[in-house]
DNA sequence: TATGACTTGACGTTATTTGTCAAATATAAT
DNA sequence: ATTATATTTGACAAATAACGTCAAGTCATA
């Protein structure tokens, strides 16, 4: 498997592979530099709408960015629990029975 | 498939074929009678405290409520998203790569 | 040491969650 | 119909978590 980089991971290394500051993305985004530093660092979550800028401010293919920002969250639900994989897997049972039943 | 009941139609017909009524299942669980109400009917989510009480209180399997519980909870976080789909099966990849290196 | 980039933690604000309460609405028996 | 009991509803309050600012701290480098 693909190795698995955290959402913070591929914000990092894209902010720096484009030679941008911390501060100018935060700027950007209308947040303090704290912030996006706790963003890439994952001790915070952004936001949908940050993920979205930031996708666009740092040229991301913005359905990937958002499909890893949910993943995370998505995990971090499940994090401290011990049935968290059977979860998943019924999660993705009833997604599938919704859909194919327009409910 | 087998069919799909959510959390609280599970717990509101056990609750019914016990022959209890709301106000003593509340009392159990320390609660307003609204808010048992609320939760059996899906407008509000229980927390994993009350579900495992509540399968105490009712005899259904722990593990099962727990599983049903959490799934709900992971469909909750990706009910508007278009990419929800893709998401779970993304986060039930990272959860096997975690596994398998024992992050 | 001086400067710039980033990190850390204390703090306040806002949003969300979780609960209470009382009134409204069934449901059923007298 | 009236009474009694069960459930539902919505307005509100309290507790908790999320989100942001700020200032002081660290780290690297000139």
């Amino acid at each position: 498997m693909k190795e698995s980089k955290t959402t913070g991971e591929i914000l990092r290394e894209k902010r720096e592979k484009k030679g941008l500051l911390l501060r100018q993305v935060a700027a950007m985004l209308d947040i303090d530099t704290a912030i996006l530093s706790k963003i890439e660092r994952s001790e915070r979550k952004a936001s949908k709408e940050q993920i979205i800028k930031l996708a666009e401010i740092l040229e991301l293919d913005e359905e990937d960015l958002i499909v890893q920002f949910l993943s995370e969250k998505i995990l971090y639900e499940i994090k401290d629990e011990e049935l968290g994989s059977k979860a998943l897997k019924v999660a993705e049972q009833k997604m599938k029975y919704n859909k194919s039943h327009k409910s």
